[in-house]
DNA sequence: CGTCATTACGGAATGCGTAATGATA
DNA sequence: TATCATTACGCATTCCGTAATGACG
């Protein structure tokens, strides 16, 4: 195989036609110059050039070859430039793993900043329940997640992004809605409930039984998706708690309501494999505290993180 | 500068993650090849693999370097092959040159069997005058030329490609259409007369010249091109000598006429700078060679070798 | 202790630069 | 004879293969 020096020198001398120019411009003397392309013109087997005494011409094989070699000279210079690029975290693919409900909010922002603080950063997104993240995390097929704790302190860190409101959703006729004040879990003793998924969405379904303390509910149902459980309450089967963020979901027949103010809020984090190698992801982390110092100094929202 | 033997390595290794393996597939031993992959690292200045006891894994930044690592092997491999298809003539570009009038229909049967026999050629055409092209020949614009003689013969060589006769044109009013039988030099003495240009179709006004052999002839215009001089002769202008291929063109209002036998053939020569280096202009040759023979033995046509 | 990858080292090959030679107008 | 390109030659560098060492389960 023929070496990149002896391309250059060709290319070189095809531009310059003449040996003694074109050693100049690369540097070195004219007898080196001399034997790289006689040894790439044996290697190839094919005549390049056309010597006569007062200069060189190329012949038609050379100047099929020389499109060919100045590609091949520009591929050589820029894919280290890639590469450093890629290896400095300034561009590459970052995958991302989220929760479905309330992350989809976040990301639209986190989406926005990315275009503008890592444009070259390419992110893929898969919608995963927190579990299925740390898996996909120390598996190597997400570099970073969107959920919710808690996480293995040992194997992941992790940034709050986002921290909202826990609310009660419940039918527009029942009777909980003729209190005017902040609910406690004691209002919701012996009412109908539905709950979340202790599989499927571990954390709000923790955070429940938190703020219902061992007062006693009725389940009626045990439901993964937010939007199912309002769903289920606008048809009157029961009372349920979400966070603050499904009130924007256009549900008719159902009211929100606020919880006293120590109830506990609902967390969203990005979390990440400490062993990940991925040189995009501390640039990702970086921007995301970045961002998230942002909103809670310069907005006025200090609920979420990304508002 | 890195060197594709480095790349090759690589590559190898980036295929087999396994350091053993890829020597063996590129027939070294392993300590060359791991020292390759140093030297490409550090001439990058990033690392490419992650290495640990059992094995090899890609950084991201060596994912992106091994695409553009393949391209640039695939690049490396097909460049000489594609010089070398140009250097045996098998590929490539050729310019012609033709003279406007008769070679276009031998230009048409060339074209054909150059998609047969010389797929992957290139044909630059250029309309020119015979004497452009053995100009253009000897500053090396064009390859061949297709154009009348004479040749300067220890410049140029050529090939007899095409034979026709000389006809009369004559309008149809005119009294020479009641002869019956071929027309010679005598009776067209004292007859208007159409020439051919001296400068622009010398051969053709020589060629005249010839046949008329001394018999007085009222020269009435002079003209360059053969379907102006038939349309001159519709006009009733006069009378003209012409190639016989001009009884193709659909004009209304003349007479083609033959002459007698001894009338010498309007002859169409290839004709090609000897010094010329297009490879592929050897396998031109030899196609109009056989060419040439092919029609002159299996067709009953013999006044044109092409047809 | 077995599996890989890397470092150490000696010999062969490659490739530069300087100097001499060749070809051509 | 002047201008280029090529060949000759000596020295430094590079690079292979074999052997030894190191890292990690």
């Amino acid at each position: 195989m023929f070496t990149l020096e002896q391309v250059r020198g060709f290319v070189a001398v095809a531009e310059e036609l003449h040996f003694g120019r074109a050693a100049v411009r690369l540097n070195i003397t004219q007898p080196p110059l001399s034997r790289q392309v006689q040894k790439l013109e044996e290697e190839l087997g094919v005549k390049l050039l056309e010597r006569n005494a007062r200069g060189v011409r190329l012949t038609p094989a050379g100047a099929a070859f020389y499109d060919d070699a100045v590609r091949l000279l520009r591929l050589a210079q820029n894919a280290p430039d890639t590469a450093r690029k890629i290896a400095d975290g300034w561009s590459g693919t970052l995958r991302v793993g989220f929760t479905g409900g309330s992350a989809m909010h976040f990301l639209g922002g986190l989406l926005t900043r990315m275009s503008v603080d890592l444009p070259d950063v390419n992110l893929e997104l898969n919608e995963l329940v927190t579990s299925r993240q740390l898996k996909s995390l120390t598996s190597g097929d997400i570099d970073l997640g969107l959920g919710r704790p808690p996480f293995d302190h040992s194997q992941f860190d992790n940034l709050l992004v986002q921290s909202e409101r826990l609310v009660a959703v419940i039918p527009v006729a029942h009777p909980l809605t003729h209190l005017r004040r902040p609910l406690v879990g004691t209002d919701f003793a012996g009412v109908d409930f539905i709950m979340h998924s202790p599989s499927q969405a571990r954390y709000f379904h923790d955070l429940t039984t938190v703020v219902l303390a061992g007062h006693h509910v009725q389940p009626v149902h045990t439901v993964s998706q937010v939007l199912t459980i309002v769903e289920l309450v606008a048809a009157g089967r029961g009372v349920a708690l979400v966070p603050e963020s499904a009130s924007r979901l256009a549900i008719s027949g159902v009211r929100f309501m606020p919880l006293i103010d120590d109830t506990p809020p609902v967390e969203l984090h990005a979390v990440w494999f400490r062993d990940n190698t991925n040189p995009a992801l501390p640039r990702l982390q970086a921007m995301l505290t970045r961002h998230v110092n942002d909103s809670y100094s310069a907005s006025h929202h200090p609920k979420n993180a990304l508002d």
